[in-house]
DNA sequence: CCTACCGATCGGTAGG
DNA sequence: CCTACCGATCGGTAGG
């Protein structure tokens, strides 16, 4: 195994690696995985054909650093949203701030590529990746588990955090950066929707 | 160009196309488009490598056809439900009921499909699948109209839509037939969830 | 990380 | 709709 020691040789394979995950990250997304060929990926970072698999072993291994790297930036984004915001209400506006950001902005589109690719994992894959997302849920369910200690929450449960992941998860699917509405409006939308439904005002 | 003359011969070149069909979409939902092979497609209904291609031109041009077909009976299927209801909350609960059962039933999985495969249409091709799309919003907007005109709905406009559609759309991410919920009983939590949003009841 | 390459597979076609 | 095939491309490797 390799150790960081701060050599400028160690670096630029880091640099390379990552840069590589970033531009196999864009490119899932954009085209999806069977799509995508580590040669689109190599090009993309001005590498030739076979160099992709001297930092990753295969084509199946570079899609999983893609889900761990882009669930773990995710799960930190969103813990960093909440942390510190004791207001059930306001941790609420914060995650779902947080989330869209997330779900939206290329970094990390990786969403529809780990529900889509999944079975193209392997078993240990899969493992590993499930791990993060039941931490990225938890942070979810304390917040819902808040509001609904303070009424502003009918229901906590599975189901009622599925309906409101999808419809933010949805977002992904037609939210334009020059659209009408910017990120901050529909998350503010967002949490009207989600809390009161589209039931009108009393 | 073939006319349909009621020969058996012709009959069943449209069973063998209608197969194809059923497979392909199926196929591209479990697999997605870029990694089922026409082979796949063919192995699926007894036929070998090259068959396919005398039904269809080429891969895209069933995927278009697959895309049609399906938005076709999907809009079939959802104006099958509203129509007669005038009631609009009645007409909404068949509509979230009708929509979740297209979202989910291997039927008309397509819209990932739809969705992530938009790109390689081609402009012909993406025109006529918008058009029949537009149909199927437009059944939606009448009954959302309605509900608002009965003052059981905040807004009518385009966000709400796309946030209803978004929750029950993701569905068909998690839902499983032998879940503990069924198809009815999710649909009437979607309900309660789209128009209340998740606020307590009162 | 490049050069050079391989075996496998894929979409599609010709000709019946 | 099958047989037989082709050109292109793809994931991956050896050897440096």
């Amino acid at each position: 195994m390799k150790m960081a020691r701060g050599g400028g040789a160690e670096r630029d394979e880091g640099n390379r690696r990552a840069e590589l995950l970033r531009a196999a990250a864009r490119l899932f997304r954009e085209k999806g995985y069977a799509a995508t060929t580590i040669r689109d990926i190599a090009a993309a970072v001005g590498m030739r054909a076979g160099s992709p698999f001297y930092h990753f072993k295969s084509k199946q291994d570079l899609l999983k650093a893609v889900m761990e790297e882009g669930l773990a930036t995710a799960l930190e984004s969103l813990s960093l949203a909440v942390s510190g915001r004791h207001e059930p209400l306001q941790a609420f506006r914060a995650l779902v701030r947080a989330h869209l950001q997330i779900v939206v902005e290329q970094r990390v589109d990786f969403i529809p590529v780990l529900l889509h690719e999944w079975r193209a994992l392997s078993e240990e894959g899969r493992a590993e990746v499930v791990a993060i997302k039941d931490r990225y849920e938890a942070v979810w369910q304390d917040v819902l588990t808040d509001l609904k200690r303070q009424g502003l929450l009918g229901g906590d449960d599975k189901l009622t955090r599925l309906f409101m992941l999808g419809a933010l998860n949805w977002v992904a699917q037609w939210y334009r950066p020059d659209g009408e509405l910017d990120l901050d409006e529909i998350a503010g939308r967002a949490v009207d929707f989600l809390l009161r439904g589209s039931a009108p005002r009393r």
